[in-house]
RNA sequence: GGAGCGUUCGUCUAACGGUUAGGACCUCAGGUUUUCAUCCUGGUAAUACGGGUUCGAUUCCCGUACGCUCUACCA
């Protein structure tokens, strides 16, 4: 009775993957492993025109960063392969052929202009029970006509033929029960001219045949859902049909409507997964990987848009999601995306992240920016220095560069105004004093040390330490941030400190 | 236009019909940090509207408003 739980997530490789599509895919594969089932992945590729080079790859890279991997895929290979609706053509005109001896479905010989000029014609043109018959289809003409037709090769579709008077309808997990009249759905294309399925087709005959249990999608397939339900009640019963849920949709922070890739190009956030570079205009969108998020911030933040576990915690490990998710907690209503909020959860996950795991990923930044790392364990002792100050990886770069180099810019502006011979001479003799502690093997001094020797040199110049404090860090880091100064000589060690010191000196003078 | 779905602080959200409507982000004010950030304390801020049902509605029902999605031989 309780069959394995199997769910699917079936994007059209048409380009990038965006947030509500990570997020779909997140909720299914949490779904999945909760119910320790298969996750399988399906590439609904039927719509030839739009075909776009690459993508497909590209989900199943994203996929892989977020850690959400899937047990079947084109990829991955399984008992129930092909997964690209593209190699599956010629298991669906077997299903559409039974819909048309059923009398559940119609050949229709109708032109894209027909029907063009038919909707031109008609307000609120519907093809279904109230114009079917002025239109050129199986229904409408007589047998000897159509079997010329179809003699004759004639370019045809086949269509549903959605009955009258009757209610359909589903209980979605999230919405409960949702129902529909059929007068007010249309006899939808089910077999395209060129043999291929279209998505209503397509979904249920794979569903079917690939044993899902649980189909989730975005509320936007909500008003098609009828053809589909009908579809599964005359192809394989009723009581064969998934679970159904369909997801809130993520929407734009401003404003109303479905967030779009242009959104983010608007407002200056990433949309998608992970770079994605379309092969026809060459041009490249941002991701949230390369924006320098960490997987698991950015699976944690998708699961928060419209789900919750019930209590407060907002922090969660995949494994935790894993084991604490639900269907039935998931939100109604779509929900904003905040930027602002995203970038919180990437800082938490920063702050928690071991520190060597970090370097690791902040590494290619430091590469980038022509930065030199000499060792290994310098770079993970300040990522653990500076990692609380971080909600990106690139601010790595901003925060800790001058650990490795003499900071580039140095706000020689900040110091200048209140700046004097006294000061001068104390930075002077701060500078020998370090220059004498070198000896070998003698290369720095504990950060306590520092300060205390620090202070009873600024008192022995009569001077206030907390007038010395900021243009002592200004010439070691460059500007008015980062830990403690005393810290930061300590770890940047003598030699660095006497050469910025005595470099300030000169931009002082 | 039609159909479907939705509506709690600015944002994400909690509240098996009974709470001073809770938390988080943002923001503001303090404190810690002789910088910045972290951290701590505190503040501002919400049940779209109107009717019911009920001793009692954020919660259930109806209507209105508003919003969204769909309305392709796209998914």
């Amino acid at each position: 009775m309780d069959s394995k739980v199997r769910v699917r997530f079936a994007p059209s490789p048409t380009g990038g993957l965006h947030l509500g599509g990570v997020r779909t895919v997140l909720f299914n594969y949490l779904f999945a492993k909760h119910h320790k089932g298969d996750f399988i992945l399906r590439i609904e590729d039927t719509d030839q025109t739009r075909f776009v080079p690459g993508a497909e790859q590209y989900i199943q890279d994203t996929l892989a960063w977020c850690g959400l991997v899937p047990d079947e895929s084109p990829l991955h290979g399984g008992p129930y392969a092909p997964y690209r609706q593209s190699e599956r053509k010629a298991m669906y005109k077997e299903y559409a052929d039974k819909l048309i001896v059923q009398g559940n479905a119609y050949y229709a010989f109708d032109t894209p202009e027909d029907l063009d000029t038919k909707r031109k014609e008609i307000p609120n043109f519907q093809y279904s029970r109230a114009h079917r018959m002025e239109m050129k289809n199986s229904l409408s003409l007589s047998k000897e006509v159509v079997d010329d037709l179809l003699k004759n090769n004639t370019p045809h579709v086949i269509r549903i033929k959605v009955p009258e008077n009757e209610e359909v309808s589903l209980e979605d997990v999230i919405r409960g029960h949702v129902s529909f009249d059929t007068n007010m759905v249309d006899d939808k294309v089910l077999l395209k001219a060129d043999g291929m399925p279209t998505y209503h087709l397509a979904v249920v005959v794979d569903d079917y045949l690939m044993k899902i249990t649980h189909a989730f999608r975005g509320e936007e397939w909500l008003p098609s859902a009828p053809v589909h339900v009908l579809l599964w009640k005359y192809l394989f019963g009723l009581d064969q049909m998934p679970a159904w849920a369909h997801l809130p949709l993520i929407l734009k922070p401003d404003g109303n409507g479905k967030l779009s890739k242009r959104d983010g190009e608007r407002l200056g956030f990433p949309v998608f997964g992970m770079d994605w570079t379309d092969p026809n205009t060459n041009t490249t969108t941002i991701g949230f990987k390369e924006r320098g998020f960490l997987p698991e911030a950015f699976v944690n933040l998708l699961a928060m848009l419209g789900w919750n576990d019930g209590t407060d915690q907002e922090i969660f490990s995949l494994d935790e999601l894993i084991e604490k998710f639900s269907m039935d907690r998931v939100h109604k209503g779509g929900a904003k995306f905040d930027y602002e909020k995203a970038k919180w959860y990437n800082g938490e996950w920063i702050k928690k992240m071991d520190n060597e795991k970090l370097a690791n990923l902040v590494r290619p930044y430091f590469d980038a920016a022509e930065i030199e790392i000499h060792e290994n364990n310098y770079l993970v002792k300040v990522v653990g220095l500076v990692k609380e100050r971080c909600q990106l990886l690139p601010d790595f770069i901003t925060q800790a560069s001058f650990y490795f180099q003499i900071p580039k810019q140095i706000d020689i502006a900040s110091i200048a105004p209140k700046w004097d011979e006294k000061k001068r001479d104390f930075f002077v003799e701060l500078a020998a004093i370090y220059t004498n502690a070198m000896a070998p093997g003698v290369v720095s001094a504990p950060a306590a040390e520092l300060e205390l020797e620090f202070k009873q040199l600024a008192s022995k110049h009569d001077l206030k330490p907390g007038e010395l404090m900021l243009p002592f860090r200004i010439m070691l880091v460059g500007g008015k941030f980062g830990p403690g100064v005393f810290e930061i000589v300590e770890t940047i060690q003598l030699k660095d400190t006497i050469a910025r010191i005595e470099h300030s000196l000169q931009l002082l003078s």
